[in-house]
DNA sequence: TTCTCCGTTTCAAACGTTTGAAATAAATCA
DNA sequence: TGATTTATTTCAAACGTTTGAAACGGAGAA
């Protein structure tokens, strides 16, 4: 038989015969209170396993030490990675982090922003789903003076909100820079969804490194597709066979593009797949189990984006930064060569 | 200047001229209530934005609504997936997940362990470490009477618990199957590291498959590897080079150590790759992206296996299922073909 | 008129913790 | 000896909610 009687510092007072606040005070080190009583209270709280009750803490200094993550879908490593950097970080601090995943659904990005709201939590980070338009679900957190960072994707008008982005511009020019610096004069682009903000940060990367380059701009080189395999197809379709002149290297917007692209080319028997050269944004695990890995991947070093959201959440919940004040933290993207 | 006074059932109670308990039970339709006063405290419930505090909530009813997950890593899909699965289902009956990662490390596990206790989950569902053999950590929880659910890793020794798991016999047994039915007389099984219950109990899957079908045991077609590359590597080498007759068919412990294996083969030229069939446990979701994927995947279903474990645990937590007599749930595994 | 009953509302304690103020006992000073 | 200080402990209110018991006011019955 068990005692399931919970350890309250009402039962420790009473074994002790002392009263509760000098139990409270013992274990909390207060300096009015005589070394020998810490010492037989923290053994004997010791001894009977005692756990203070983080709902009456809360409740009493309310303040809940957890904070709340919404991001799309945990099956992206992206964001499995950030979480990471996020994790971390807030343990060591005495936070608790609750994940709620939205599945790019506005609807159950509201149902959970107003969950984590019941559950009083001290900050949010966010990667909002992509037809995240409407803001009052996260409005609410702002009128109660809680803490919000955007993270990874933009919301797209200039909302004035904290943000941490990676910096995709200079990704997307280091990848086009590198491929010209090799030798390649037809660099193609393979954009994602027109109405991702990225979309267009990445262009403006790829552009200015072909100007930077001195490469006269040919259109005939972009090509957009969403995430549907279909739609990557007939984009890789129209970039690599409807010209005499194919590119020689392919930037793409997302590495589960990148794959899909290159499986059609293999699969096709692109003639000169050999000397194509491709780089893709995302630096997945999972390219060490590919046969013939893409030249190189932009990292974009979600761990550390983490980590800096978390950073400046924390900073804002202990106020010592100006909530009023908003902070943008752009993340350095890399270029990793996979051998 | 955003009002950061929290909205509470005394802030109500005032605008309202009535007591506080009058609200409470307002909001909580109580019958002795007066419908018209009902109406008053909703509206302006709604119209202030109230939300209840769950700190003080929980404290009151003693429970937290909270569940715990412990789990090696979210980088797995099989982790992810399976939390698809229990999260679902907890939320729809108002509970939330906090979920940690112990990356396989029996400290972290413990540390996680402690910080759940302190947070008064109602329940835990844990995804053992690769090393944890001592349990004290997790008994702190059934002596205060909250259930656990040890899951997808098997506790080695006979410990009385509460488990859901895969029937990885099963899984084995029909990969294994399978090849044979499709003509192969030489299959091979590539297992994971000795210490884990699960290698073994597959090998009897295997081995069970053969018997059946009357095919003789041959002990040179059966290696094993930790995860690691080097390892798997050589486990190859041993099965495929060091023979005259090597297997024609392969069953593998994990995709991860699969798609390690099929590289390694495909790198070296493996003159009869054409003609050997592959299958692994998985079922990973970048198989999409594989040139050449293995013939089929082992599905363990870890939605389903998440949701049968959470089920359990709301069941146990609500006291409708005697805590005592320790359940055992057996996820079947299938076999899903890659075209 | 007085008593009872009923519908409705309020009281007050409880959950476990923190913390400034008050109380106590012991020690020091005049 | 009596007054004052000091070290230590206890008191009591507070955080926001729930809930059985008590109170209230008015209607109907005796």
């Amino acid at each position: 038989m068990s005692t399931k009687t919970p350890v309250t510092l009402k039962l420790l007072a009473q074994k002790l015969k002392i009263s509760i606040s000098t139990v409270s005070k013992a274990l909390n080190d207060y300096p009015t209170i005589n070394a020998y009583t810490k010492e037989r209270v923290k053994q004997m709280a010791a001894e009977l396993h005692f756990t203070p009750n983080k709902s009456a803490l809360n409740l009493q200094i309310q303040k809940s030490y957890t904070i709340g993550i919404i991001l799309p879908d945990l099956m992206d490593h992206y964001f499995t990675r950030s979480i990471f950097g996020i994790e971390q970080h807030a343990r060591q601090y005495g936070y608790n982090v609750i994940i709620g995943q939205s599945y790019d659904d506005l609807k159950k990005e509201v149902d959970l922003a107003n969950m984590l709201l019941k559950s009083r939590i001290d900050g949010l980070i966010i990667a909002i789903s992509k037809n995240t338009q409407n803001f009052d679900h996260l409005d609410m957190f702002e009128n109660l003076g809680l803490p919000i960072i955007y993270y990874g994707r933009n919301p797209s008008f200039n909302l004035s909100c904290h943000k941490v982005l990676s910096n995709t511009y200079q990704g997307c020019y280091k990848a086009t820079d590198f491929l010209i610096k090799r030798g390649h004069q037809r660099v193609a682009y393979l954009g994602g969804p027109k109405m991702i903000s990225f979309t267009h940060d990445r262009f403006k990367g790829y552009i200015n490194a072909l100007n930077d380059n001195h490469i006269p701009f040919d259109a005939s080189l972009v090509a957009y597709t969403d995430f549907d395999k279909e739609n990557t197809n007939s984009a890789i379709k129209e970039l690599f066979y409807n010209s005499e002149n194919p590119p020689t290297a392919l930037v793409a917007f997302k590495e589960q593009i990148l794959f899909d692209a290159m499986k059609y080319l293999r699969a096709n028997k692109y003639e000169k797949m050999e000397q194509t050269e491709f780089i893709g944004f995302g630096n997945m695990p999972f390219i060490r189990y590919l046969d013939n890995p893409p030249l190189a991947s932009i990292e974009e070093n979600p761990e550390s984006m983490g980590e800096n959201a978390i950073k400046l959440l924390l900073k804002l919940i202990d106020q010592k930064t100006d909530a009023t004040e908003y902070q943008e933290v752009m993340v350095d993207c890399e270029l990793v060569l996979h051998s």
